[in-house]
DNA sequence: ACATAGATTCTCT
DNA sequence: GAGAATCTATGTG
């Protein structure tokens, strides 16, 4: 499959670290591979504030959060339960840890490499999840403060097409997942409808399966990217997208 | 120095 | 649905 895209200016990010992860949905992730570029579409992020007790920067600098406290736009990698390695990406001016972990995408390009990365699951499963995620594009320690703005080993790009018609309706609001201090703050987004998100149905906009269809909402945006263009290319619709 | 909790996922049961 | 795997930072002795 043929993807086009560029890569993010960091003026673009929005400086409002919860705009950041509203702006992420829709937007790419690239991950140059020895053998293939994998590109997968961002669905679900969470934001990660600095007077917010669940970010890992809360109680100030250390090694391990370093690249949180750097400028924005950079990756923030971290092993979670000594287990997996989680992505985020940093925002806010030096010296204020914020950022937004990038909880799971739509794959677009280079399944086969993310498949040998991650065994022979569902290509559903591929990215579906943050640990996940991370294995699956091979992301580890070594991509700790890497810049997510040029074209790289790691990097965000848009593409002219679909990520420009996602509009601030098709985007789910919803409280975090997985952790315990200041879980209420309603700071995960999510491509409404989407097949790749992780977490539970209640979370992303499902309801209980009513009576009747109970099946999934149209899926947007998977498939070729290429062709699905062009509607509006305004981006105006991306100012003010929080409603707080 | 040691214990514990955590932004998780996989493998059983 | 529960348990294991296993790294990092923090609080306590």
């Amino acid at each position: 499959m043929q993807v086009i895209a560029r890569p993010i200016s960091r003026d673009e990010l929005p400086a409002d670290t919860a705009n950041l992860a509203r702006f992420l949905i829709g937007k790419l992730v690239l991950r140059a591979l020895p053998d293939a570029l994998a590109v997968a579409r961002i669905v679900e992020t969470e934001a990660y504030l600095a007077d917010d007790a669940a970010c890992h920067a809360f109680r100030g600098p250390t090694p391990r959060n370093r690249a949180m406290f750097g400028p924005p736009g950079h990756a923030y990698v971290y092993r979670a339960y000594g287990v997996c390695w989680m992505l985020n990406v940093t925002n806010a001016a030096v010296g204020v840890g914020e950022a937004v972990l990038i909880r799971a995408a739509e794959p677009l390009s280079g399944l086969d490499a993310m498949q040998r990365h991650r065994g022979d699951v569902p290509t559903r499963d591929l990215l579906r999840g943050p640990g996940r995620l991370a294995g699956a594009l091979a992301i580890d320690r070594s991509h700790d403060g890497a810049d997510l703005c040029a074209r790289g080993a790691l990097w965000l790009g848009a593409d002219g097409g679909a990520s420009g018609i996602i509009g601030s309706g098709d985007i789910g609001t919803s409280t975090r997942i997985g952790i315990t201090r200041d879980a209420h703050l309603p700071l995960r987004f999510y491509l409404k409808g989407s097949r790749f998100l992780s977490g539970p149905a209640a979370l992303n906009g499902q309801g209980k399966p009513r009576s009747g269809s109970g099946h999934s909402a149209p899926v947007m945006f998977d498939g070729d990217v290429k062709g699905k263009g062009r509607a509006h290319d305004r981006k105006a619709d991306r100012e003010n997208p929080l409603d707080r």
